[in-house]
DNA sequence: TAATACAAACTGACCAGTCGGTATTTTTGG
DNA sequence: CCAAAAATACCGACTGGTCAGTTTGTATTA
């Protein structure tokens, strides 16, 4: 990697710090173009010679918040084997991010919400999320199979759990104080694990 | 009502008509008033003589709709009188609402969104959203009264339930062809429900 | 010397809200 | 009962400002 490379890399990771923080704070359109080159401390022209428009940046920035996602989750599939511990252990994850201020978070409610008015946004935030549940559902299938679960459809299941995880964050961002997020969450998913083993 | 009282009411509600019908297909920043106008078929000077923001104009929006919504579950919590038949008449609307093409539905997924950056609105949105928790919360508490629930907390139980319905609707906007989403919602609830009973 | 990386002034479109004026309805006082 | 005055409902051109994207120019590196 030469000195150019360097600096090329540098300043478009400044851009892409800055762009993420702007859009956590303002959201998509709320924040100007102009606002993130003052934030990253670089000019409009190193914006559009980096980016070809405000949009393909957004998208940049949800490929990169979903890829991270994804080691997070694949990290945590690997530390617990039982289906349901796997489960619980994610859940523990949604918690831990409704409590903190978490701008992380806030960004990928920016993303659905772009995701409903501009089709080239819904096909990216929506591309990984299917992995994301086929993931789940497959968790749900080996528990099925070793009789963790009665026998229900993977994907409904997995429909569910993702189902409650967003309502969790939704609400918890709606009203943080209104809960102890992560003993609710926790509790949230036992009922659903409960009310999915076999037999009652 | 005379003459004049009459116009004005009509302007008015053409006014909200036109605007929700805006903000659905549009979001509430890709809406400029002037088209709110042009749909409603009246002068800008009507519009500022009717509200006194684009943001009010919303948050009446907002009003209205939640008022719909409550009278709406007022009426089926009259319909059945055990706990769990209330809560899953509940969610049989929400499977439903997700099914529709519902123009309505994404005004609220649009309030959502535009709460997380203004704190009006973010009051407008969540001081009723408060008053259907609690709601959900008395039937829970009920049930657990009359032994049709294990013990649990009413309020957690009710953040829960409604966690449910939230991820089901942005899910079945993000993807409405992707499952049966009212048998998936009858489905989850009813998992709910048995994860919530006495004993195992 | 050629290409790359960036600077910053500029452009054109858009948009929330204003303002001076008009049309219609209601009220008033003779 | 009726004219004049007052109030209400509405019109649409206009303003001040914003913002995404362009363009022209410069410094650094290959």
């Amino acid at each position: 990697m030469n000195k150019q490379e360097m600096r090329r890399t540098e300043t478009r990771n400044r851009i892409i710090e800055a762009a993420a923080l702007c859009f956590a704070e303002s959201g998509y359109d709320g924040t100007a173009v102009a606002t993130i080159c003052e934030t990253a401390g670089v000019s409009k022209g190193a914006f559009y010679h980096h980016f070809s428009s405000k949009q393909q940046l957004f998208i940049v920035l949800i490929d990169q918040w979903l890829e991270g996602l994804d080691q997070h989750l694949v990290a945590l599939g690997d530390q617990a084997d039982d289906p349901a511990s796997q489960l619980l252990a994610m859940t523990r994850v949604i918690g831990q991010i409704i409590q903190l201020p978490n701008q992380q978070m806030m960004i990928y409610l920016e993303f659905l919400n772009r995701a409903f008015h501009d089709p080239q946004v819904l096909q990216a935030t929506t591309r990984p999320f299917h992995r994301y549940r086929q993931q789940i559902a497959n968790i749900f299938e080996i528990g099925v199979a070793d009789g963790t679960f009665r026998s229900l459809n993977g994907d409904s299941a997995a429909t569910i759990v993702i189902a409650l995880a967003i309502g969790l964050l939704i609400q918890g961002f709606l009203d943080p104080a209104a809960a102890d997020w992560e003993q609710v969450s926790q509790e949230g998913m036992e009922i659903l694990l409960k009310g999915m083993k076999d037999k009652s």
